[in-house]
DNA sequence: TCAAAAGTGTTGACTCTACACCCATGT
DNA sequence: ACATGGGTGTAGAGTCAACACTTTTGA
């Protein structure tokens, strides 16, 4: 057997749509190594516990959202042997995708919590702290790629939403805006993406919209089609 | 900090298409736990070494072959604190897709090494070691996802092949005919998905058909259709 | 009455599938 | 000649983007 020294650890890439923009959830690390610099919520796995699970901890730790029944998927095993200054640390990283929710909470390890443009962080590499920007990369590109073709996009959203605040979410996710009628017609056309729930509200202004819940599809089809 | 005890693994999911079946390279444990027992290729990450590197090394060691060049990708982590009755073993699994070649070669830690048909292989959850199954389940679905939209296909051809051997690897992961003169049309006028390279082979019998090298494009625009 | 957002209809361009048909070779 | 697989043409069905138009509310 080959037990070594070595860290292991999980990562997340919490995701939200706020004011019609992607954001991430970030930490200023308040100890070292990166004191002070911006990064992923994470920590290490306790011994027994299994990935997801020291994933869905972190997830409540850092931002007080109750875990049960939100969206959490792996991305990628991150394990290059310099990614810490601290010594071997392997890390696996995590996608979560929330709705917009009060602000977060600070946790222990952090000096404080934000949420932060998700395109201003992917255009900067020198921004985050470890090889997080590498990470949140590929969750993004992860998470646009999974609203292409999974009803995923509803886990952004409240329980009840309208079709048009599901299309902000792809307008926001994708950075490019939508025709909101072919939009609608194509949503309530794919079978088990949206169900109607039968009530209407008048929040986003105009003419009533019916509400609809996520449906039960795992997959869509058709795919919606980016740009 | 909290370095564990703990093993830090990659295994390997080595498909190819042979005689027109999909098929998985598997081992013969030739020590305990499980000895005796088929399981996945894989080995534990050395010191300083990449997750990758170890992905090549062992790819290297239990087939012969040059590891340089072919399709290798990660696909998910397994963590479950009771997977390895050793005690916490954290695997990372790799997909690599071979072109069909010579019979593989035992390595150090296996008595012998086999080609193995998949369908079989996932129609029975008891015939693999560990939580093997569940591994080749999620790389074999990656796989047959990738076909869609990558062109990858061609991963599993010798580096000169014809329309109709890439219709075969299409047939063999999806388990389903295509129709040949479609398939024909959609690949060839797929940017970047093949290049001819202007020589003809008659080696499939009837007229000669052009030879093929695969493109450059990363995606495909527009994916391939399964069933 | 007007602005705003929801939702429907329509049209022309494109794409996909199924299959008829022709082509170039080996035997 | 004929079997075998390679490759092109084409008609009908379906899909999609663009946009005109109607509906239902709040102000």
């Amino acid at each position: 057997m080959d037990f070594q020294p070595l860290g292991l650890a999980t990562d997340l890439v919490i995701l939200t749509v706020r004011d019609g923009a992607l954001q991430v959830l970030l930490i200023r690390r308040g100890i070292a190594p990166y004191k002070g610099r911006w990064a992923l919520p994470g920590g290490f796995v306790r011994p027994a516990e299994d990935l997801e699970t020291t994933a869905r901890r972190e997830l409540t730790e850092e931002t007080g959202l109750a875990a049960a029944g939100l969206h959490l998927e792996q991305v990628a095993t991150y394990g290059a042997p310099d990614r810490d200054p601290r010594g071997r640390v392997v890390s696996v990283a995590y996608l979560a995708l929330v709705p917009d929710l009060p602000a977060p909470v600070a946790g222990t390890d952090a000096e404080s919590a934000r949420w932060v443009a998700a395109p201003d962080l992917l255009a900067d590499p020198a921004r985050l702290a470890f090889d997080h920007h590498r990470i949140l990369t590929d969750a993004v590109e992860r998470a646009r790629a999974k609203l292409e073709y999974s009803p995923l996009a509803a886990a952004f959203c409240p329980p009840e939403f309208t079709i048009s605040e599901l299309r902000t979410i792809y307008e926001a996710v994708w950075g490019a805006p939508l025709d909101p009628r072919n939009f609608h017609r194509k949503v309530t056309k794919t079978p088990g993406f949206v169900d109607p729930i039968g009530a209407t509200t008048t929040r986003d202004g105009g003419r009533p919209a019916q509400l609809f819940r996520r449906g039960t599809a795992p997959t869509l089809h058709p795919p919606m089609t980016r740009g």
